[in-house]
RNA sequence: GUCCCCAUCGUCUAGCCCGGUCAGGACGUCUCCCUUUCACGGAGAUAACCGGGGUUCGAAUCCCCGUGGGGACACCA
């Protein structure tokens, strides 16, 4: 058996979204999991929608996914040119093999393929028009998803448009006799092309891949597979939102293929090994973006301190959040570290740290009018402020037991200290740990604070 | 409308091929526990075999028919 090649084809029509990222996901598995090569190929044969904006995305996106190819466009190999815009010439050649086996004719400018069989003319209802129907055999597809699936062909089709350029449906074939791609993996919606696509493989005599159609991705909320227009959908958004591209792609790997047993978080190494065509789905998955966001806390919480201080800054520096970035590196570093464990998203972080980088930060008034109606709130910061005067602030079990001590003395509970002090030192009643925050924003910061919530 | 694909908790799914388990896991939701806020975590609860016929001692599992969902029917890809 040759070596496996399989292809992402995408055209830079638009933004990247999360079905196509899936497409390419399972055909860049395929290929790992083989040992094969994974081709990227740019079918930008409609230049009226196609723009580099949008290739550049592609390029982005994969890169971001951890998806590298073997053969394409920046990478080169054996077969390009990689982008269909650039292979004109070897679609000429293989236009002139059709029309050599006596297979094409031209009608209103444009190429058409011929189908071998008896012609007849019947007027289709829904096209409200006049079409010719050859009397053909069934084209079959031995599907590694479906199984073998039968639909007939009984219409010509164009294969170049009046325009001169080639249509997707011979670009999309020749490229993969001419890259000699052994398996087309891709959505659901291209099974019912494949009959044009088997019978063009028949006329060249050229061997014909393994399709593998799998199952789309469904919208979150109504009908329908999900399109880039939809909630969600664009890869691009996530990368903004600083999910981790480790659990975006463990995600989609669950969607639609499954490892056949209860494991739901698995590093890349573990789903390349054991993915393949058996443990594919054959019916749509909707999209959630809840249990999304939980694979995405779940990678969060897991990442060693180095990386997770190193997304952070990407995601400052990515979001124009100057404050944390201005502030010494060190420091920044002890206030993600306390905070890591809290978030579940790195974009909470900008809103959930704000109060370490500036003393002029936002009072939760809810928050306030709560904690300042409660007991006597006052008289407990007045008395955590003496303590914590002459306390250890080395550490947080220093605090801890600093606070503890003082709660014990005054008969009343750590509890009766922390939301006030929070309330003084944050603005809020969410946050790291209380001790953390007291050790990594310093005694100075702490008590200047807490004089400020006391003559308020 | 025609053709093609599909059908297990609200969602993602295991089980189906090779009929016999209280139909398992995860997300969500709810309850309790932990606790120094908020989270994390732990324990539990909730909730499904689309319907009808067959075949069989026995059907989520095999067959047929409905129904439902999805897709394709372009000189878009």
């Amino acid at each position: 058996m040759s070596q496996v090649r399989v292809r992402f084809a995408p055209s830079p029509t638009g933004f990247f979204h999360i079905g196509s990222a899936r497409t390419a996901l399972f055909n860049w598995l395929y290929a790992r999991h083989t040992g094969g090569v994974f081709v990227l190929r740019i079918e930008d044969t409609d230049q009226a929608r196609n723009s580099e904006e949008f290739l550049n995305v592609i390029y982005d996106s994969l890169t971001w996914l951890g998806m590298t190819w073997d053969e394409g466009p920046k990478v080169g190999g054996e077969y390009g040119p990689y982008r269909q815009s650039e292979r004109a010439h070897i679609y000429k050649e293989y236009l002139q093999k059709l029309t050599d086996a006596g297979r094409t004719y031209e009608k209103d400018g444009a190429v058409w393929f011929k189908l071998i069989g008896e012609r007849s003319e019947v007027f289709d209802e829904h096209r409200q028009k006049t079409v010719t129907k050859v009397a053909v055999a069934p084209s079959v597809i031995d599907d590694q998803i479906r199984g073998r699936v039968e639909r007939i062909e009984d219409e010509d089709f164009v294969i170049f448009r009046s325009d001169g350029n080639p249509v997707f449906h011979f670009v999309n074939v020749v490229d993969d006799i001419a890259m000699k791609i052994t398996h087309v993996i891709r959505g659901e919606d291209h099974l019912s092309n494949t009959s044009k696509h088997v019978e063009l493989f028949k006329a060249f005599g050229a061997p014909m891949p393994k399709f593998a159609h799998i199952p789309l991705i469904l919208k979150q909320n109504g009908p329908g597979k999900m399109s880039k227009r939809d909630q969600g959908a664009l890869i691009e958004e996530y990368q903004k939102r600083g999910y981790l591209p480790e659990a975006l792609v463990n995600f989609l790997s669950l969607l639609g293929w499954s490892p056949k047993d209860d494991r739901e978080k698995m590093a890349i190494a573990d789903i390349i090994a054991l993915f393949d065509f058996p443990g594919i789905n054959q019916s749509n998955a909707r999209f959630d973006d809840k249990k999304l966001a939980h694979m995405n806390m779940a990678y969060l919480l897991e990442l060693p301190a180095d990386d997770f201080v190193a997304r952070a800054r990407v995601y400052f520096e990515k979001h124009n959040v100057t404050a944390p970035l201005a502030a010494d590196a060190a420091y920044l570093r002890e206030v993600l570290l306390i905070s890591q464990p809290k978030i579940k998203s790195l974009e909470e972080l900008p809103a959930y740290t704000a109060y370490f980088f500036t003393e002029d930060f936002a009072v939760d008034a809810k928050v306030r009018d709560k904690v300042m109606g409660k007991g006597d709130p006052k008289a407990r910061l007045a008395e955590l402020s003496e303590t914590l005067v002459t306390s250890d602030f080395s550490s947080d079990t220093a605090i801890e037991e600093a606070i503890k001590a003082l709660a014990t003395a005054k008969g009343l509970g750590f509890g009766d200290y922390q939301s006030v002090a929070r309330l003084a030192v944050s603005g809020t009643n969410v946050g790291p740990s209380i001790t953390g925050m007291f050790r990594v924003l310093g005694r100075e910061r702490v008590l200047a604070r807490f004089a400020r919530l006391a003559s308020a």
